[in-house]
DNA sequence: CCTGGGACATGCAGATTTCC
DNA sequence: GGAAATCTGCATGTCCCAGG
């Protein structure tokens, strides 16, 4: 994805509501923008770091800022825009460009499932005598140490377990049911589930693994105006 | 001390209304 | 009738305050 509007660069005062963070510009102004992240952003908002604004350019916004990128380490971009890694998947979805998902097949946004929804659904062409595939999108932007090993989740999470429990029972249905780990931080190079933050949800995911729900990681490029989908990267379950 | 609820901002889907 | 505009509700984590 490419953002229409060069981001701005600040840095970060203070992240202090769900929604809303401090940011000092440029010329030493000093603006709320609006944080689009539903997680605890552990290591990824640290106050005196360099941020990366868009500019929404919608008038009917109380704040027409939002944070995307974040320096972590003084050294690795991070998306902390939790909307963009779906985006991005969608992106290489339709874009034919995730080697794990092949053959003529339709993508669904959002689908509805029992008891909610997930990221994506592809439902194959009639020829391909094939039952849909699920896939749930989860952002990993927490590096614990300089060891380009990320951590999922960075906080406990009912949410993600449920998700886990939904991804299990559409795959005892017969259907393919991926948990998708897209990785929108420079430092990160594998990923794991961080037992040490959320052991349930840790124990969960090797448990639904072995019963054949499947996961993947993919790093993410950073350019000057956007990001995109780069390569597979390992899964350390 | 613990728990529950509200506020916070946005994007999106789905429903409803309006308008030609 | 159908398209477009508008509304409604949901999802989301953190923080703070009130009440038990």
């Amino acid at each position: 994805m490419q953002y229409e509007l060069p981001l701005i660069e600040g840095r970060l005062i203070k992240r202090y509501k769900r929604f809303l963070a401090d940011i000092r510009l440029a010329d030493g102004s000093e603006i709320t923008v609006h944080c689009p992240n539903t997680g605890s952003m552990k290591r990824c908002a640290e106050p005196d770091s360099r941020v990366w604004l868009s500019d929404s350019a919608n008038p009917k916004r109380k704040y027409q800022f939002t944070w995307e990128w974040v320096e972590v380490d003084q050294k690795y971009k991070a998306c902390v825009n939790t909307a963009r890694p779906n985006r991005l998947v969608e992106e290489a979805l339709l874009a034919r460009s995730i080697p794990q998902f092949t053959g003529d097949y339709q993508v669904v946004r959002e689908p509805k499932v029992e008891d909610g929804r997930l990221d994506f659904r592809l439902d194959f062409a009639p020829a391909e005598g094939q039952t849909p595939t699920y896939i749930e999108v989860k952002s990993v932007t927490l590096l614990e140490q300089d060891n380009g090993l990320g951590c999922f989740p960075d906080a406990v999470t009912a949410r993600g377990l449920k998700h886990l429990q939904r991804l299990l029972v559409l795959h005892q249905e017969g259907h393919r049911a991926v948990l998708l780990f897209c990785v929108p931080h420079e430092g990160i190079q594998r990923v794991r589930a961080a037992d040490h933050i959320d052991p349930a949800y840790a124990k969960a995911l090797s448990e639904v693994v072995k019963q054949g729900v499947e996961v993947l990681a993919y790093s993410v490029k950073f350019d000057h105006a956007g990001m995109t989908l780069l390569n597979e990267i390992p899964v350390d379950i």
